[in-house]
RNA sequence: GUCGGGAUAACACAGAGGCUAUGUGGCGGACUGCAGAUCCGCAUACGGGAGUUCAAAUCUCCCUCCCGACCCCA
């Protein structure tokens, strides 16, 4: 049994087989930090997010960058509409990105490069890619990729430049040779934020800060690419032959893209108008509702995006929820010895793998989820679940959640409440003895209002947060 | 135009030749003083048309419609 992906490279699912065994080289595209991210965002760093904590449960030590693009067109027009500085507006937007992040239950990549502090490394690229024979200097002190050198441009796309230039929206501008060729520096105009290069002031143009970064921190090959799909062409594509005309090897052996956020329809984009802001959101839906939304999805899948979408995974992760904590009661209160549970448990463990293994399929994983729910909420029920039993199975569960992340972490046990709640829980149950039903109804409500949610059933009360 | 991905019950979303999909919502039952949770059951499916096959939601071909990429984008 081993993982499989689907690679956008050949279109195909295909076995991973590491460069290196054991290990994962791997490097997704990060935002362009002018403004606070939104939802579709949100989706490519939950889907990778938990790509790389599933690469790690499967025992891989992984190593995964995420960037940051913090010089370009846009933060350069959007600093100079607040009067500030380039570098100032981003700082701040990255520094909203991580609030959000947080939000989201992203665990922190192990390194975040910013293509403002890469400028040597990006430099030398361009000089490598010059003296390869692939780039060519301009008057105005720019330099472009030459796409007529390549062999076989559109690897990715599986387009020929011949269709694409068909499309009428490529023009021949500046002082470019043909059309497809790309600015991999760009000369500064004045007042622009720009960076000594030996060819004049300038910076980077979009596409290299990637290549450059990438090999610079994880080397010339890496095992996994990632981002979103509508990287592919031009973004990863240009990646690609930068990379190669310097290295003349592959730059990843596998390429994954997420489907795109829907919006009645629409893309979810920053030009659409259409985004949801992740901070907006948020406020609204906890990060495990968030997570579950996105997650009950295949990641390659388009996905429509409405508040009602959101709102239904909440209500369905909620019986996900129930049954974790009730696990978690049972384990307490749940009678002695009882059924074996560890072939149940190894077989969930499995149907869990195999789901997960096949291309990160979380929605399948979610569905094993909803099965041991079923089952164990029966045997709870039945009391023919002993307490170790629901013990395994809850510690189960955390391991299926060190992936996914879509329960809550359990709150630190605080021992007073416990002893309140069950000095009130027996009150309770005297005055249901007695039927004073509106004084036990009464207290039940007021709790309700305090954010704990009593639950009477044929043995006792049960309790929570909520 | 070229290339890619789709169309599955009220809704969302898996599956990929035969095996009860799943969840939310709806309806009906069990449990219950009530509420909630839980369990059991029910209903509504694989865009259309041909074909291959003992057997097709799944494979092949054709058609219709949707989304995305080709300027910026996760």
């Amino acid at each position: 049994m081993s993982i499989v992906i689907k690679n956008t490279l050949t279109g195909k699912k295909e076995k991973f087989v590491p460069l290196e065994e054991g290990k994962v080289k791997m490097y997704v595209c990060g935002v362009t930090v002018y403004d606070d991210i939104h939802m579709g965002h949100a989706r490519s760093m939950i889907v990778f997010d938990t790509i790389v904590r599933y690469l790690r449960y499967r025992g891989y030590d992984v190593v995964h960058h995420t960037n940051f693009t913090d010089v370009d067109d846009k933060i350069i027009n959007r600093a100079a509409e607040e009067g500030i500085d380039a570098l100032e507006l981003s700082a701040r937007y990255i520094r909203h990105y991580f609030e959000d992040a947080e939000k989201l239950g992203i665990n922190k990549a192990d390194y975040y490069p910013k293509a403002s502090e890469e400028m040597p490394a990006i430099i030398k690229m361009v000089e490598e890619i010059i003296d390869s024979g692939f780039g060519y200097v301009t008057e105005d002190g720019s330099v472009y990729f030459s796409v007529d050198k390549v062999k076989d441009y559109g690897r990715l796309t599986n387009q020929k430049i011949e269709d694409m230039e068909s499309s009428g929206r490529v023009v021949l501008d500046g002082n470019k040779k043909n059309p497809m060729d790309f600015a991999i520096w760009k000369s500064a105009k004045p007042g622009e934020i720009s960076w000594k290069s030996p060819w004049g002031e300038g910076r980077p143009g979009w596409h290299i800060e990637c290549s450059a970064m990438i090999r610079e921190h994880l080397g010339d090959e890496i095992d996994i690419h990632g981002g979103g799909n509508d990287l592919v062409f031009p973004h990863h594509e240009n990646e690609i032959l930068q990379t190669e005309a310097v290295t003349g090897k592959p730059l990843s052996k596998y390429w994954m893209h997420n489907g795109m956020l829907q919006v009645q329809g629409e893309k979810m984009s920053k030009s659409m108008g259409n985004f949801f802001r992740v901070r907006d959101v948020a406020e609204k839906y906890d990060k495990h509702a968030i997570r579950f939304y996105f997650l009950n999805t295949h990641y390659t899948s388009p996905l429509l995006y409405s508040e009602e979408m959101l709102e239904d995974a909440k209500n369905s992760l909620e019986r996900l929820v129930n049954n974790y904590t009730d696990l978690g009661a049972y384990m307490k209160q749940g009678p002695d010895g009882g059924e074996d549970v560890s072939d149940a448990v190894e077989k969930y463990r499995e149907n869990f793998i195999a789901a997960m293994d096949d291309d990160f399929n979380t929605r399948a994983a979610i569905e094993v989820l909803f099965q041991l729910a079923r089952t164990t909420n029966k045997s709870m029920a039945e009391k023919t679940l002993s307490k170790e039993g629901a013990g395994i199975y809850v510690s189960l569960l955390d391991e299926f959640n060190r992936v996914l992340g879509i329960y809550p972490e359990i709150s630190d046990d605080d021992g007073t409440l416990d002893s309140v709640m069950e000095i009130l829980i027996d009150l309770r149950a005297e005055l249901r003895e007695r039927k004073a039903y509106d004084l036990s109804d009464l207290i039940r409500d007021r709790l309700g209002e305090a954010g704990i949610r009593l639950e009477d059933s044929g043995d006792g009360a049960k309790w929570k947060r909520i």
